[in-house]
DNA sequence: CCGCAAATTTATAACGATATATTTATCGCG
DNA sequence: CGCGATAAATATATCGTTATAAATTTGCGG
């Protein structure tokens, strides 16, 4: 009632003396109710295009918060609603994998395009517990949802986010009986096909440098290099004193000691660029010539195997599309409370 | 007074038959006081640590919030303090450079470290003008601070925050009469002694590739090599097809092309890892010898360039370093509004 | 032109915290 | 014993939004 008498209010849109333009109102849906004449209510749910609200209205109203540059103050939608719009991407330490954050990023990024969500970066600092981050991304609520790599096949994260029921997609699977969702990339045919490819280039004894064991992906290379050299019938070792985790110098390192023994491998599977180019180096060092002396398989996640001479043999995995992947199922998760088997994704090669 | 009544309410702190470690108490100032047996506004001071409560209370409260797993919400905090709690760091397109977003995250979340601060993510999509990140942030109030990169000489992101007063970090400077807050690295100087270095090696004729002209940190990059070899009047030229954003494959060939011509340039000098990686490419391709036939002076921004053989002359720039040092300033400048002179900070090479 | 349903709009009460102003308890001192 | 000063705690209002329930207006058959 008292509202409608305020309906000339709209004229004092302006009362400071202020360059057009620049208006000083505060931009709420209760300065909005005054320059209606509405109730705040029904701005609310005018702008939330509530079939109850008179489509006339809606306009109207639609017309004035743009005037006045209205937009919706998240902090209070989110203490009413308990929806935070935010998804938080945790950032393992060590991921010096070139790149490998920032084309998760980017993927992320374009899937949250035009969506309400925001990214944050929730870091996982290395002298604290896995789970850190996690807790406090729930506890805090920080976040309507979780993403995060590196999975364990025994991932307490996993389990932890399972059985609080907090929406999450991981990047590379359990081995749990519950299922989850996942996004993974087939490592398995990657080494497998690596394996193959080195053969076919006549290598003659094969070498694998793997991830740290305590990840699932890990197990899944191992596997997949495993198979391909028993079929074939063909030696081979796996890189002993260093993983794919470790620093590119302790690699090149080992590569080195690695060639100077007798009967070397003359194969290689880098699971990651820096390991690949630490194996060049080594090779280089030690005077071998790639493409002859030995041969390289490497996992490339960016354009840089392109320039790199000589030419690298490599089997790409789009961590964009990886991440644009997450980013799409982690929204319809929350949104839907879908069943996991729609939202386990095995991006093949 | 009816609140005293309530201490005893402490016993029924899990009223339900519930595991012990679940307490299915709403984690709240409200719980709290209930509990406590005080006035909400009394916790949340105690819990704030105001000296106007009593330390044997504060200790109190403490106990229990910890025993109910109390944390404050933070979408109440930022309605009623009008504080987010979160910076912004916008994320330019094109930035293949590699692991430079990740280092400069890495760097940032290292500064937050410890505080109530988070980093979201806001991207600038390059369909959408350079202004509309900082816009966005601004008007939806989504953050306390903005970081950005890549800055022009006349940068209206600067122009505009500075006009609203809102506190930002930027890496790179401008050329802007006004003073303002910003990290750089020193490019100038990295141009002038990497021209020195390819002259002292023997180099007879230089080549830079710069970034795209728009940026202040390509004008100091041409300023330092133009000053090096004036000085020591050797013959120069400048990519001109390209850039360091150009794709890599196309820098590749502009180098090809321009190892091509008569009398090409021997020396290069290439502000980042993947053009640096491209001229060897063409170098290689042309069937030139790294180090004799040319020679080349590469930025380094990760620990990649240990491992490429035959090995490059590179010139560190530490993103991550960059990076923290942003988000201490940016803290900084949200708490206090200091002089902007203690914000400039340039790191030297 | 009454009355009842449908179409609109509104009032009220949260969400969980903090700033401001006030009240109540405690104490020293004349 | 009472007074003012200090210490400690409290009451109230508010941040900007939305969910729920209630109220009003409108339309239309009878």
């Amino acid at each position: 009632m008292s509202n409608r008498k305020k309906r000339g209010a709209a004229s004092t849109l302006m009362p400071q003396t202020r360059p057009y333009g620049t208006e000083d109102v505060k931009p709420t849906l209760k300065t909005l109710a005054e320059l209606t004449g509405l109730a705040v209510t029904t701005v609310s749910r005018a702008l939330a295009d509530a079939p109850q609200i008179a489509l006339e209205t809606r306009q109207r109203v639609r017309r004035v918060a743009e005037e006045i540059g209205y937009f919706p103050d998240r902090a209070a939608q989110r203490l009413r609603t308990g929806r935070t719009n935010v998804i938080s991407l945790v950032l393992d330490p060590h991921e010096e994998i070139l790149g490998y954050a920032t084309s998760m990023i980017n993927g992320l990024t374009e899937a949250l395009r035009g969506t309400p969500y925001h990214l944050v970066i929730t870091p996982h600092f290395s002298d604290t517990p896995p789970l850190d981050p996690v807790r406090y991304i729930m506890r805090n609520r920080m976040a309507d949802g979780i993403l995060f790599t590196r999975t364990e096949p025994s991932d307490e994260r996993v389990k932890l986010l399972l059985e609080r029921g907090f929406p999450f997609i991981c990047h590379g699977r359990t081995e749990l009986a519950t299922q989850h969702p996942y996004v993974d990339f087939d490592n398995y045919a990657f080494a497998y096909e690596a394996a193959r490819k080195l053969i076919s280039a006549g290598a003659r004894k094969l070498c694998i440098i793997l991830p740290p064991d305590r990840f699932t992906f890990a197990h899944h290379m191992r596997h997949g290099f495993m198979t391909a050299v028993r079929e074939a019938g063909v030696p081979f070792e796996i890189a002993g004193d260093v993983t794919l985790d470790s620093k590119s110098e302790e690699i090149r390192l080992a590569m080195f000691r690695l060639l100077s023994e007798t009967s070397p491998p003359d194969g290689f599977i880098c699971g990651g660029e820096v390991s690949a180019l630490a194996t060049m180096a080594a090779a280089y060092d030690k005077g071998l010539h790639l493409g002859s002396d030995i041969h390289l398989v490497a996992k490339q996640t960016s354009g840089l195997f392109d320039q790199i001479r000589p030419r690298v043999e490599t089997i790409y995995e789009d961590l964009a599309a990886a991440g644009a992947t997450m980013g799409r199922l982690l929204l319809r998760r929350i949104a839907e409370q879908p069943q996991v088997s729609e939202l386990q994704v095995l991006h093949s090669i």
